[in-house]
DNA sequence: GTGTTTGCAAAGTGTTTGCAATTTA
DNA sequence: TAAATTGCAAACACTTTGCAAACAC
């Protein structure tokens, strides 16, 4: 079966009003391609060229400004796992990740799959806000 | 005390022989710099302005490029937290980080401060090169 | 209408590279 | 002296920004 999500018809327009963020064309058309398939992580680069494939114009500009907001009201995450690009992660559940070294990839890890039973206490007058695991793997030699 | 370290008397000029890379002047200076203080983290803008405040003369093409090349031989480890920026760590032993994102620091955590006690298959066909658990913190409010 | 959003192009940041001059072995 | 390394400046990749035109409410 393709795509059925937590909330079987989640619909961009709502998604967007749900946060408060005008459903402009734009916002719309990249909310479906990203929100409409499962879970998954884009670059910038790669949602704009996905947005032309399907036929959206959307400025490259627009398509950073877009991600940004989305991640600022929590319905998109940031995954930093390389020097210079930023991996956009559809997924905002607690969760972690492989990142293949050699095909440039991340891969998510469910939360369960992975058990840390000990952590540290934070630094002085600092709270943990996220605890993020990154596996990074490479063919087997 | 200050800085009493594994090697009691490491010398930046040994341990470059050590790996193969000729001792320069620029490659000794930074050796210095990086591993005659215990360990810490750096960036190349920040190696750059250390070695400036100690009137060595080496340019950020340089710094680049041994951080690089220190990196590839093993003596430092290359951690990303941030977009757009990378940071360099003279603890290549196991361990993980706390990132501090009000003063864009990282923080050593031992090794033995977290424990996994589950980790996920690597995907088909791909081994687990390195885990990196980061614990990201933020002032308390 | 009024405030928001867009797209463009320019600017910005951190990093890498080509190459002649310099240094090391 | 042959090979490796340096520094400069230019090039790079990715991202952000300023601002006028277009759009949403």
């Amino acid at each position: 079966m393709a795509s059925v999500q937590e909330r079987p018809f989640a619909d961009a327009l709502a998604r967007l009003k749900e946060v408060g963020l005008r459903p402009t064309r734009q916002r719309l058309a990249l909310a479906k391609l990203l929100f409409d398939k499962g879970d998954h992580h884009t670059t910038a680069e790669q949602l704009h060229a996905a947005a032309r494939a399907a036929d959206v114009k959307v400025s490259l500009a627009t398509v950073y400004n877009t991600l940004h907001q989305f991640k600022d009201v929590g319905i998109l995450r940031e995954v930093v796992v390389e020097p210079g690009r930023s991996y956009f992660d559809t997924n905002t559940r607690p969760h972690h990740h492989f990142f293949h070294e050699d095909d440039v990839r991340l891969i998510d890890i469910p939360d369960e799959a992975v058990e840390l039973s000990r952590l540290p206490e934070p630094p002085e007058g600092a709270e943990i806000s996220r605890v993020e695991v990154v596996i990074r793997v490479g063919a087997r030699r």
